[in-house]
DNA sequence: TCCTAAGCGAGACGGTACGTCTTGTCTTCCA
DNA sequence: TGGAAGACAAGACGTACCGTCTCGCTTAGGA
C-alpha cells in the first residue's frame, strides 16, 4: 500500500477544519472569513490548520474537491439512454439540496473558484462522454475539448444565474431550458441531426 | 449639466493611476499587486489615489468598463443581417488586439469580475436584440433574459478558454465555432428554424 | 545637517511608544511583556512599532540608553574635588529616585541588558576618569580598562544587590561602602597610596 | 532513603539530553536553541524531554549546577595559608580548561544565569570565609553579605572581561590583578591592615 | 522463561507571540 | 488653502516554539 498512514486523529481533524469552513460559509462571504475564524469554530490550534492546510485557499479547494468529485462518480455511473447523456437534472437536484453552501461558494471569491475546478471537472466528464458519440477520426465543426468547455461553462452559468436569482425553477425546468439551449447547438456541431 | 467639474489635473491624475494599474497588470497577476504598488508606478501619493477611487477593485471596475462599454457602443451601432444578429468576430478580434491586457484581466481575481461586470454589459446587449426578435406575448421555451445570460455567458466561456490556449485559432474561427455551437439552441428556444 | 528629518508626530510616536514601555515595566516583568501589551498601552498599531523599532529588545534598550547617557553627561560635568572622582552618590540618589523602574529592569530579561549596556557605559566614564589621574608610559599593575572594567561591575554588583534588598540603605551609606571596598585596590593598583 | 528509585535507563536519557545542549551550546548560543534542536541532538522524544527536565532554562540550571557545586566543594576543602583565602587561580585555571563551554554560557540568556546562580554559590563560600576571619560582634565598615556579594560579583564581573577578551591573561596573572583590586578594600573593610 | 508495567520515540495538538504585509484614514506641509 | 506625501491604526497573515497529550513499541525485572 503507498498510501502515506494517516492517524485517526488526523483526519478527525481535518474534517474539524473543513467542517468549521462550510459552516462559516453559510454565515458570510468566504473573503470575510479569516483563518482566525475558522480556527476557533473549529476548535483547532493555528499551527494545527497549517500544518493541514496551506491556507484559507487550500481548504477551500479541498472542500470544494470533495463536494464535485463526488458528484463526478455518480454522474459517470448513472447513464441512462442517449437522450440523457447530457442530463444536469440530477446536478440541480444535488445543488439544490445543497444550495445553502453552493450559493455560499458562488459569493465572494469563491465564484473564481466554482468557475476554473469546477469547469475542470465537468469538463473532463462531458469530455468523456462525447468521445463515445464519435466515431475516430470524424471531422468535426468543432473540437471535443472547446465542445465539452462549452457545455461545463453553459451549465455553470446557468447554475449561477439560477442561484442569483434564487431558484426560481425546478431542477427538472432547469434541465429542460440547459437541454434546450445547448443541444441542437452540440448536435448540429458533431455533424448530427437531433 | 451636473457632472463635478474636473479640473484638467485631477483628469491626468486618474489616467496616470490607471495607466499604472494596466501596465503592472501586463507584468503580474492582479491579486498580487498591491496599492503601494500602483501608487508607487503612478508616482502618486496614497491619498491622492483614494481621493479617486474606492480601492483596487474600483479602479479595475472602472479600467474594465472603459473598454467593455465602448465595446458595447460599437456593437450597437453595426448590425448587419439577421444573420450576423450574434456575431462576435469583432469583438474577439477587439480581445487579440489587446490580448495582453485581456490575459492579465483573465487571471487573478480578475476572472470574478470579467464573469460579473462583462456578463452584466453583455446580457443587456443580447437582450436587447434578442426582444427586436419576437413578438409580444410570444410563448417562449425559455425566457428572453436566461437566453441572454446564456449568450453572454457561453461567449465569456469560449473566450476565456481561448485565452487560456494562447488564442490557438483567428478570430473567424472562434466566432464560427461560437455560432455553431449557440444559435442552433437559442433559434429552436425561440420556436424557429434556423 | 546630516540629519534625518523627524517630523514632530514621529517624535510623540517613538516617545508613546518608550513611555509604554516603562509603564508597563512598574507593572510586570520584562518577559512578560509582548509586543501587544506594548502597542495597546501606547495605543499604536502594530506595524508603526515595528517602523520605529527591530522589536521588543531594541525598544528596551533605546528606553535604557536614553536614562543612562543622560546620566552619564551630568556625571561628565559634575567632578568636584581628587576624593570625589569616583564618587557614586548621585548615581544611587538618582536609581533611587526612579528605583521602581531600575528594579523593572533588573528583573526579567533586564539583568543582561543591563549589565551589559550599563557597564560598557559606566566603564567608559571610569576610563576617561582613570585615564587623568596616571601619567603616559606609566608601569601598571591593573591595566586601565579592567580597573573601569572591575569599577563599573563593582558598582552595578552593588546596585543590584540595593535593589534586591529593598535599599536597606542611603545612598551615601551606599557609596561609602562602595568606596571602602573598591578604592584602596584600585589605588593600590595605580601604585599609589590613598 | 526519600529518593525515588531511579533506573538505569532514566539516568542514561537525563545524561543524554544534558550532554546534547552541553553540546549544542559550544555551535550557537543559548536563547537559539530550541528544545527541538536539544532532543533532536538527544535522538529523544519530546515528551520524555519534559518528563526530565521542566523546560529548557531548568536543563540549562541542571548542567550549571553540576558545575560550579563540584567546584564549590573543591574550593572549600583546599584552603591554604591566610594568603591565599581568596585565592581565585583554581577558578580561573578552571574555567580555562572549559573555557568552550563558559564561553556559551556567558552568551545569550546564559549570563543572566551566571551572574545569578554563579553569584549566589560564590557568595555562600565567600561569606563562610570572611566569617572565620572575623570575629563576633565586631563593628565592620561594611556588613559581612556585601563584601561577600562584592566579592562573587568582582570576580564573575572579570571573569566575564576576560572571556570576552579571548583570555589575554594567564589564570595567574588573572588572580593576581583580582587580588590586587580587591582584596585592599576587603582589608580596608575588615578594619585590617593587608 | 514469561509477563507486565515503566520508559520511551514519535509526533499531533492547542496555544501564544512573533514580525510582515496591506488596507484605508488622518495629519502635516508645501506650493 | 487645497491637494500631495506619507505616517498611522487596524488587523490578518504564515511561522516558530512551547508544553501537553496520545499512541504504540521496547525493555527491564519480578513471578
Amino acid at each position: 500500500m503507498a498510501e502515506k498512514q494517516v492517524s485517526r486523529r488526523t483526519k478527525r481533524t481535518r474534517k474539524l477544519i473543513e467542517d468549521a469552513l462550510m459552516s462559516l460559509m453559510l454565515e458570510k462571504r468566504y473573503d470575510k472569513i479569516t483563518v482566525q475564524d475558522i480556527i476557533d469554530r473549529a476548535d483547532v490550534g493555528r499551527s494545527t490548520f497549517y500544518a493541514h492546510f496551506d491556507g484559507k485557499e487550500d481548504l477551500l479547494t479541498s472542500d470544494f474537491e470533495q463536494l464535485f468529485s463526488s458528484l463526478s462518480q455518480q454522474m459517470d455511473t448513472d447513464q441512462g439512454d442517449n437522450n440523457e447523456v447530457f442530463s444536469t437534472t440530477d446536478l440541480f437536484k444535488h445543488i439544490q439540496a445543497h444550495h445553502g453552501l453552493y450559493k455560499a461558494l458562488v459569493w465572494g471569491r469563491g465564484v473564481a473558484l466554482i468557475f476554473k475546478q469546477g469547469n475542470i471537472i465537468l469538463s473532463r466528464i462531458f469530455e468523456r462522454r462525447l468521445i463515445r458519440l464519435v466515431d475516430d477520426g470524424e471531422e468535426l465543426k468543432v473540437p471535443i475539448p472547446v465542445l465539452a468547455n462549452h457545455l461545463a461553462g453553459s451549465f455553470l452559468t446557468l447554475l449561477k444565474w439560477w442561484l442569483d436569482n434564487n431558484m426560481p425553477h425546478t431542477p427538472e425546468e432547469m434541465d429542460e431550458m440547459y437541454q434546450n439551449m445547448v443541444l441542437p447547438g452540440v448536435w448540429g456541431s458533431l455533424g448530427r441531426e437531433s
